[in-house]
DNA sequence: TAGAAAGATGAACAGTTGTTCATGTAATCA
DNA sequence: TGATTACATGAACAACTGTTCATCTTTCTA
């Protein structure tokens, strides 16, 4: 993700806002802690990762049940589930044949609904 | 994003699990809703997007401010900004020839702050 | 009013992403 | 043990995304 930018094109507000854009510069968070802000960001951006969040936040379930539940393949479902488990939203436990997937813990509930407070009132 | 999806694989567990998929399946919200959470978590989900509502967060700045901070070219901050204005994530105000920018409302920071509680913890 | 400054925008291009298809692995059971 | 079930995974491909480049619009000013 990292890219070697163009020179900046300079204006006059540059000058003219000189000591706000240095206050804003220094009070940015690390590179990095942004990174990782969107990369889990990226996770959450994707219907068919939402739909499965949103599944196991009413039941623990195995992957062919979310495959059903979504009407997608198990495959489909099997490379979300790797990715949602990646940004440890996710959880598994085996039974036999089975594995369980589940939510990881409340923060992925509070991110669900705090977005749905902003689409709700847009 | 509407895509033909092919038949369904069943096993075992879709008869066997059949009363909590249906369940969950009765709880889903409207897939209208969970598509405009995606949708909405899609912006999020890019570090220079990112970037630039945390650097909104402390101060109102105007597009070549933006640019200026981020080491960016004014073409690709004010692509970013149009993505961020139609999704009512920020807003903003012309005084001549300059334009700026900042949040639109406080779910913008409440958002962001439970992503950064997430990946802190993880 | 002509030129410049600040920003917006369309096309193009490379990089990324999500699904499918084929196949592999772990666990069960006849 | 061999077949079957549930799930995982790599490759491939189409669709999407973010930046650049060129150009356009709006506003100010000399």
């Amino acid at each position: 993700m990292a890219r070697d930018y163009p020179p900046i094109e300079k204006c006059d507000t540059v000058v003219i806002h000189k000591d706000v854009v240095n206050r804003v510069k220094g009070k940015m968070p690390q590179e990095e802690t942004l990174y990782d802000l969107a990369e889990l960001f990226k996770v959450f951006g994707d219907t068919t990762r939402i739909r499965i969040l949103w599944a196991l936040d009413e039941s623990e379930m195995c992957v062919c049940d979310i495959a059903n539940l979504l009407g997608m393949t198990q495959s489909a479902i099997s490379h979300q589930l790797r990715i949602l488990k990646q940004a440890d939203l996710v959880k598994n436990r085996r039974d036999g044949k089975v594995v369980y997937y589940s939510l990881d813990d409340e923060h992925v509930k509070q991110i669900l609904d705090k977005g749905l407070t902003h689409t709700n009132e847009k």
